[in-house]
DNA sequence: TCAGATCATGAGAGCGCTCTCACAGCGCAA
DNA sequence: TTGCGCTGTGAGAGCGCTCTCATGATCTGA
């Protein structure tokens, strides 16, 4: 024992060989302890415990991950164009629930954006160093092939959403669009409208595809005919709600219900509705999509279908979380959807 | 040189010996090319960038952090009531702009959430620990202990806002409240509102403070009364904007005007407004605060001040790494806001 | 009673990097 | 020639931890 060792600066921060010493244990011995391993004999976890409490040690992540190769960090990704992820409380609340999930198992969360080309290069590049040990991929527009990059690099991946190809041999978890959508249009037809029409979300994103389908799927069970004059595709933005439902009154003018694939189409169509004078829900009844806020201030206030956004990001998290640990894990994952009727519909 | 460094697994990922041995040097000079240090021969430097490049070399930034003592990350950590927060595109302006700064200065953001006294005092315990460089506080309700225990154990810490106490020791990045609430209420005298009032927001945060201060100083710039009846304190929610409204209708039937320091607030009393009667902005004109979404959309369009939400992400990362770099920089940032004018005043 | 299994423990190697220190090589003044 | 400073370089220590392996202590069954 040096010098060194026997008068620490004061504001050293203690090592585990520090604790072991005033536990009077080998840091071996301590360490087994910390890590909550097994085949320790009660006294010297005693011991290890309150030395440890008594000098407030905090295991040095980087010394750890140095050996074990394991960060106990993952990231959390955002590949897509920011604008149209930012505005949005789905994906803050599924970053809420990815941060309570990793907190609880005391793993830290890396927050990282690639919206460009140049950006994702650069963080797949980063992550192929194994600074993380996984990535959730956000990313609205589906597309699998930053995913496919990361798994390319051995580095685990999930997904939000669904691959945009099925088949693609990819962790997900989503939430229950198709049923979603299905249950939504079944409120209208419970409520007796005749003419029920749909404003889609772009048909080259996942989520615009299965709610779409949830419609169709809908008036099948009903024995009520589809056609394609019945929708028109939007954009998930008010005004091309609003675009979509000006279209759709030229070539339905007797529709009596529209099923908007979000939310914030859905306030573009009751403007433009209420501009033809229509009532709302008396002549057009209106259902949306994501239940943001938006859709509770709307006048009348809108019927929508609840996705569980935070549990979206709790369940991404464990399956990452079970992958990284070996676990074998469900590969795709889907929660469900919930109507929240308000005066809309 | 051992067996295992001739034969590596194939798998294994490059280390800095592995490049310096191709490079033709020592892992020193290798370290020191790659850390950009001068005192290297071109061609030595040379050698190394190509030889990191072709082996597609990533730093272990564990085994880098051993020894600096730097982890090259900093904390994002959101000390409040997590639904007050989550509902607000204020806060996520401010992680985006710190996320991008922070990615440019090579900076890992590791996002975290500390809405219990419990977490508060957990985070502090780990951040003690020296696992990240330093911390971001958004908070808020400006409740400066959590800022004052980071740096009370030696964590550098910036803080979005200002401190409660204006005296305090600590670092922070503000938008100019005081001076957005000066122009949004000039505005209304501009137009020649003869009685103004005020829906506050809490008056133990310091944004309402600040707001309710640039109001008096507009009115006594142009000398004009001021009177407790003109103002009424509302939470920053609908809900508390439209009573609030409710009471300032009460104790001033005659008012013209109506400043809300926030844009919720001034949707609540908007709705207040269209009850009794009132149309804005003929009867009543109303000015906001933040420039959310809903401000747009707001039937007539909210005229209101808008922040710089992303650059205050970015100032405040600005800062922070200034303060680990040794630097010195400014203990106190205010950033300015812009008055953008709408429909309804 | 003793061989063999089981358990708790400590010694020590080593993870991949940075950084100090010593030294060789060179130019320049005396 | 000698002495000095300067520059580029490599050897080697060591950051704080985990994990393997050897060892001694304890327990089991015959």
């Amino acid at each position: 024992m040096s010098v060194r060792d026997t008068v620490p600066r004061p504001t050293a921060r203690p090592t585990l060989e520090s604790v072991a010493a005033r536990a009077g244990v080998s840091r071996a011995t301590a360490s087994r302890v910390l890590r909550g391993s097994s085949n320790v004999s009660a006294a010297a976890r005693e011991a290890v415990l309150r030395a440890a409490d008594e000098m407030a040690y905090t295991v040095n992540r980087a010394a750890r991950a140095l050996v074990t190769r394991r960060t106990d960090s993952i990231a959390f990704l955002v590949a897509e164009n920011e604008e149209r992820m930012f505005g949005d409380p789905y994906f803050l609340g599924v970053l809420r629930g990815a941060q309570a999930e990793a907190a609880d198992a005391a793993i830290q969360l890396v927050f990282a954006i690639a919206s460009t080309e140049a950006e994702t290069r650069q963080f797949v590049q980063f992550v192929s160093g194994r600074h993380v040990d996984g990535v959730l991929l956000v990313s609205l527009h589906g597309d699998d092939h930053v995913a496919q990059e990361l798994e390319d690099v051995d580095v685990p991946t999930v997904l939000n959403g669904r691959p945009f190809r099925p088949d693609a041999p990819l962790f997900s978890v989503d939430s229950d669009n198709v049923e979603g959508a299905r249950i939504a249009t079944a409120c209208l037809l419970e409520r007796g409208n005749r003419t029920i029409t749909t404003i889609t979300g772009p048909l080259d994103m996942a989520p615009g595809q299965d709610r779409l389908s949830g419609f169709q799927q809908a008036l099948s069970d009903a024995r009520r005919p589809f056609r394609t004059s019945l929708c028109a595709e939007g954009d998930f933005t008010i005004r091309g709600g609003a675009a979509a439902m000006t279209a759709l009154l030229a070539a339905e003018p007797d529709l009596d219900a529209v099923f908007a694939a979000s939310d914030l189409m859905a306030v573009g169509a009751m403007r433009v509705l209420a501009e033809h004078g229509r009532r709302i829900p008396d002549d057009v009844a209106v259902v949306g999509f994501d239940d943001v806020r938006e859709a509770q201030l709307a006048a009348p206030a809108l019927t929508t279908v609840r996705q569980p956004v935070d549990e979206l990001g709790r369940t991404m998290t464990r399956v990452l979380l079970g992958r990284i640990a070996g676990e074998v894990v469900q590969q795709r994952t889907v929660l469900p959807t919930e109507l929240v009727r308000r005066a809309s519909a």
